[in-house]
DNA sequence: CAAATAGTGTCTCTAAGACAATATCAC
DNA sequence: GTGATATTGTCTTAGAGACACTATTTG
């Protein structure tokens, strides 16, 4: 085993022959200045989720729900006019968790109902503009928030319908559209360590950076939580009807369910309330808590 | 919805008063200068896993396994003389994993088998040298490996005993022993977001900066792993006995199973080999390799 | 043969999936 | 009444846990 010496601490003053035998603490750090050694860019990425209630046709059918992410428009070089993830810089006395709240605060317009890690994107290369790394994190925002502050079609910040499939040999294809703009990427499952799987882009469907990959990462740590029922409030009003919680896991997972099944596995994590839905044209449904 | 503008990009040359309609991506790179805006100092810590088997003192019985993690006694301030993870800075040209690979092979002396990311460690306050933020990452090494390097009682670096034990309202007890040598840590789970649970210090029970909350979170996410069987195997060399991967997840999770349940479950992720141990003082058991 | 681990067979119970049947509203 | 969703019941099957039993080695 090497010794401790190997942790060399970046920035303590060296060659000034500080010999004395008991060093205090405070003497220490009031000769050290963090800032000898480089240091990185931090940013923060988010992959705001959200899910989008389709206009309906017949009064009396459910209407249909797509999961969808916030892309923004890329005004300034590099990657001009891309489409990229919300995001900004790390600034001193905040943490990630503050960084990636306060941007996607800015750039959605709303405040999202959770916010949850997926992994640092470090690779040297990933950044034009120079050494730059970046916490990703998945972000869950409410439709009902979403439609308070409206939207406009020629803004530069635009909610993209997502759909992501994995083949049998590993590649996956994720597509992203809003009104005509499709952006279509190609990834390859890397490697799953942890619960966490990441991806190789292979073409980048027109998304800035490594920004699909990360789209790839946040959306996979979704699925997995939409198992286990963690990420599915989030979404939904404090109040629901079971076959919304049921959609909302249909919609994420990409699956079906029939809701007798779902019903009874979903019992653990629910409350009942004592009120109803009306007016639906249809059997009114109880009203749910989270538990 | 907010104009992108709201990203601001750190760095970018202002007040230069650039009118150019077509500015290229390359004229805007060369103007662009990173270090205008406050960088955070980066760090990696790595929460080194490694599993000891016990000495025997019946020549049939199988030996005890005990988890143990790699501790380094700090020998400059900050929190001199307290023991801390292994871990340093984050260099140019090097991703969060390469940093993490150089700095536990330097310190434990052997390679790694496996490393998986935990977390982003951010809080302002957590060092007190300045704004340093640290990815923490698991760790798996195999006992092996480590036998061949050894070990010296008085070197800085050693292998702790680690137990775990959350209880009922949520607060958990950490202890780390070595020798004579025995820190205990008392934490309290904050929040469990995407299959990743974070922890508050209540008491540091001795170990430098935030480093209890990151072991707590590290072996919470280690167990997590073990469940499906994800990070057993790195414990192990490649040919081993059922009987041993069984005591690898029993001693991680903390938790006895019937070994007839354990080769039923476990049948899936291995395949048969037709080698057999042997000297065992009782039936031999055929090797496995992973699937 | 004694003591220990290696390995198999099977019973029970629970949970998941499939599906049938009934309930209730707006129009 | 019609057409939609809401809600409950139950049959079947797969898997986990418990446990009894057999096999094989070293000293």
């Amino acid at each position: 085993m090497s010794s401790a010496a190997g942790r060399k601490h970046a920035g303590f003053g060296n060659g000034k022959g500080n010999t004395m035998k008991k060093q205090t603490e405070k003497d220490y750090l009031s000769q050290y200045d963090i800032g000898k050694y480089p240091r990185p860019s931090v940013t923060t990425d988010i992959v705001a989720f959200m899910i989008r209630s389709e206009e309906n046709e017949n009064y009396k059918m459910d209407s249909a729900n797509k999961l969808s992410i916030l892309l923004v428009k890329r005004a300034v070089h590099p990657f001009k006019d891309c489409w990229a993830l919300p995001g900004g810089f790390l600034k001193p006395d905040e943490t990630v968790e503050d960084c990636a709240f306060r941007e996607i605060t800015e750039e959605a317009g709303v405040t999202p109902v959770s916010l949850m890690p997926v992994g640092v994107f470090s690779d040297p290369g990933r950044d034009p503009r120079g050494w730059v790394i970046s916490q990703a994190f998945a972000s869950i925002i409410s439709e009902d928030a979403v439609r308070l502050v409206g939207g406009d079609d020629a803004s530069d910040a635009q909610w993209f319908d997502i759909s992501f499939e994995r083949d049998a040999d590993g590649k996956s294809i994720l597509v992203l559209e809003y009104g005509e703009t499709k952006l279509q990427a190609v990834l390859r499952e890397e490697s799953s360590r942890f619960g966490r799987t990441s991806f190789l882009i292979e073409e980048s469907g027109g998304l800035a950076f490594d920004h699909a990959g990360i789209i790839a990462t946040a959306l996979t740590a979704l699925r997995e939580g939409a198992r286990n029922y963690e990420t599915l409030f989030d979404f939904l009003p404090e109040r629901f009807t079971l076959t919304a919680l049921q959609k909302v896991q249909e919609t994420i997972m990409n699956i079906q369910i029939l809701p007798a099944n779902f019903r009874r596995k979903v019992s653990d994590y629910v409350v009942e309330t004592d009120e109803y839905t009306q007016g639906a044209g249809h059997r009114p449904a109880k009203l749910y808590r989270r538990k």
